[in-house]
DNA sequence: ATGAAAGCGCTAACAT
DNA sequence: ATGTTAGCGCTTTCAT
C-alpha cells in the first residue's frame, strides 16, 4: 500500500495540488465544501504529509539532536527523559546520539546530523572532549545558524546557551547538614577530579569547611579514579585507617557504598557513629543499607529546561538572541547515612 | 553563513548542477579533472548533501525509529546502547521516544514517524498495550510497508521480526544452580505476573524444580505489585514467617534487595542460611551487600541483533522476506548471594 | 564529457 | 474560489 499524496487526492477530486494543499491548510481562499471533502477524505485515508518534503520546503525538521556521554548513567538518562517529553510537547522529534565519553564521537555525531538533518544540537560534552579542551566542532557548529544548548557538562569559552547544576552550592549544603548533625571530621571523596562538575563539588566542600569554621586537612580529600571502581573498598581503606574520620561526602554513588562497607565492616554503625552524603541519581542510594542521604541533581528538570531553550532559540521566540545560562538547583535528600 | 549547496559549487565553477552532482558521485561520465577540483572544493568548503533532499529523492531516510516504554530502566538503556551503536554503524541515524509504558503514548508516537521520516520501527510493546492487547495500530503500519522488528516484550499475534530473551531457560538454570548448591525450599517472587516475560520466568522456576524432581510449593510463588517499591519488605515479610524458605528467585533487584534484607534481619547469612537470585540487568545487584548473583539479560547484544535484523529487512539484504524470531540466551552470573 | 529537464511531495506567490 | 508555476536540493534519464 503506497503513501497517499496530495497528488492522489487532486485526482480524486479533479481539482489542482495547490487546492488540496490548502484546502488542507485550512486557507481561507477555499470554499467551505471543497475543503470539507477534501479534509473528511484526507482524515479517512489516513493522508499524512510527507516530512521531508515539508523539511526541505520549510526548511526546518522540527526535530533536534541530542548527544549524551553515556546513556547508562542514571542521571543521563533521566536527563533525556525530560528531553524527550519537552520535546514531543513541542511537536518536535528528537535524535539521540551516544558519545560515549568519546571525542572523536562526538565530532562524528555532530557532522553527521549537520546537514539539515535537524534544527538544533542538545549535548552533554564527553569526558574525551573536557579534556582536551577542544570545542572547535561546537563554534563551528554555532556559526553555521545551527544553535546549541549544553547541559550539565558545558564548555565554558563556547558561546551559547546552558544549563548545569550547583555544585558547589550542593557541596556547601551537604557539608552544612553534617556539621550541624555533629560530625568533625568530614572527608570528600572524589571519582571525578578530572572534570568541571567535580571540581566544583569540592570547592564547594571547601567552602562549607570554611564557612562552619572548620579545618580543611588535606589528607580528607580523596582522589580516585572511576576505572577502578571493582577495588574502590581496597583502595580506600588506608585512608579510613590512618585518619580520623566520621563522615564522607562522596562524588558518586559507588564510593559511597564503598566507604559505608568499610566502616560497617569495622563495626560501626551508620550513621551513629559515621554519616555519609552522596552525590547521586538515586537509584543506587535508594537500595543499599541503609538508604543513602543524597546531593540530588534533578536530571528531568534539566532536560526539560534546556530543551525548551532549544526550541525558544530555534523558534526565535522573545529574547532568544540573549545567551542565557540557566542553573538547576540541587536538593540534599534525606534518607539514612546521616542523623536528623 | 548559509549552507553550500550543489547550486554554489555549480555556479562558482560555471557548470551545471548535474556536473557537480555527478562529480560529487565519483561518475564515470565525468573527466578526471572536474572530479577532482570539485571533490576538492566540496570537501574544503565542507559541503554536505542536504538530507532532507536525498531522503526526498531516494525514498528512505537512512533513519529508524526506537519506541522504548522506560529509559531509566537499565536494561532498556542497555538495550538502547546496541540499538546506537548498530545504527551508526551502519550509517543509520536513531529517533527515539519513550512510550512511558503508555498505550496512547505508542500510537501516537507510531503515528507521528509514520509520514516518512523513517524507514522503520523498532519497538518493545509499552505495559498497557500488553494488557489492553491491541496492537491494530502495529499491524496497520507494517501493512504500509514499514517494516517493524520487536525486541523484549513482543506481541506474538503480530507478524513481524522478534528478538526475545530466554526467561524460562534462564529460570530453569536458576534452579538448577540452587538445588545443586543444597537449596530445598526455592521461593519465586514475581513483580511481573501481568507481563509475558514475567510469566516465564514463573513456567521457567516450575520447570525447573520438576526437573530437579522437587516439589512445587504454591505457597512459595509470591506476587506483588511493582508499584509497591517502597513496601517490599513490609509486604513479603509475612511469607519469611510462615512458611521455611532457604532460597528465592525473584523477577527483579528491588525484590531481591528486598528480600535479602529481612533474612539478614533476622540473623541469617547470606548465602550461608539464605540464597539469593535475581533476574537483572545488573546495577543494582553490584552494589548490594553481599552482591547478588544473577540471570543477565544481555541488553546491548538484544539492541544490536534487533537493530540489524531491522536494517537488513529494509535493506533487502538476502532473505529479508522471511519472518524471524531470535532468541537471546540468559547467563547466569555468580555473585555472593549464592553458594559455589 | 557536459548539460537540460523532469521529478521526489510540498508550499506559496501570482495569475485567472 | 481555483489553478499555474516556481522552487526547496538533489538524482537521473536523456540529449548534445
Amino acid at each position: 500500500m503506497k503513501k497517499l499524496t496530495i497528488k492522489d487526492i487532486a485526482n480524486h477530486f479533479s481539482v489542482s495540488i495547490s487546492t488540496v494543499s490548502k484546502a488542507l491548510n485550512d486557507s481561507y481562499e477555499i470554499s467551505k465544501s471543497t475543503k470539507q471533502k477534501i479534509q473528511e477524505y484526507a482524515k479517512v485515508h489516513n493522508y499524512k504529509p510527507n516530512f521531508n518534503a515539508l523539511s526541505l520546503k520549510k526548511r526546518k525538521t522540527k526535530t533536534i539532536g541530542v548527544i549524551i556521554p553515556n546513556m547508562l548513567n542514571y542521571f543521563f538518562a533521566q536527563v533525556f527523559k525530560g528531553v524527550e517529553k519537552e520535546a514531543n510537547k513541542n511537536g518536535y522529534k528528537v535524535i539521540t546520539c551516544i558519545s560515549n565519553e568519546s571525542f572523536d564521537k562526538e565530532v562524528e555525531t555532530i557532522e553527521m546530523l549537520s546537514n539539515g538533518s535537524i534544527d538544533g544540537f542538545l549535548l552533554s560534552i564527553a569526558e574525551e572532549t573536557e579534556l582536551k579542551n577542544n570545542f572547535t566542532h561546537l563554534t563551528k557548529t554555532i556559526e553555521h545558524a545551527l544553535p546549541i544548548v549544553m547541559f550539565d557538562r558545558v564548555a565554558q569559552g563556547v558561546d551559547c546557551d546552558k544549563v548545569i547544576t550547583n555544585d558547589s552550592e550542593g557541596a556547601v549544603n551537604a557539608v552544612a547538614h553534617l556539621a550541624k548533625t555533629g560530625c568533625k571530621h568530614i572527608a570528600f571523596i572524589s571519582t571525578q577530579s578530572h572534570l568541571k562538575s567535580g571540581q566544583e563539588r569540592e570547592l564547594g566542600y571547601i567552602e562549607g569547611l570554611k564557612k562552619e569554621k572548620m579545618q580543611v586537612n588535606p589528607n580528607l580529600v580523596i582522589h580516585i579514579l572511576e576505572e577502578d571502581y571493582k577495588q574502590y573498598e581496597r583502595i580506600l581503606l588506608p585512608y579510613f585507617e590512618e585518619n580520623k574520620i566520621d563522615s564522607v561526602i562522596t562524588t558518586d554513588e559507588s564510593s559511597a557504598i564503598a566507604a559505608m562497607k568499610i566502616v560497617q565492616s569495622k563495626g560501626h554503625h551508620v550513621p551513629k557513629d559515621f554519616s555519609v552524603i552522596s552525590f547521586s541519581n538515586g537509584i543506587i542510594a535508594r537500595h543499599s543499607s541503609p538508604k543513602l542521604t543524597t546531593v540530588s541533581q534533578h536530571g528531568e528538570i534539566m532536560g526539560e529546561t534546556a530543551t525548551k531553550m532549544l526550541i525558544d532559540k530555534i523558534e526565535k521566540k522573545q529574547g532568544y538572541e540573549e545567551i542565557k545560562t540557566k542553573i538547576i538547583k540541587t536538593d540534599l535528600v534525606f534518607r539514612n547515612s546521616t542523623k536528623i
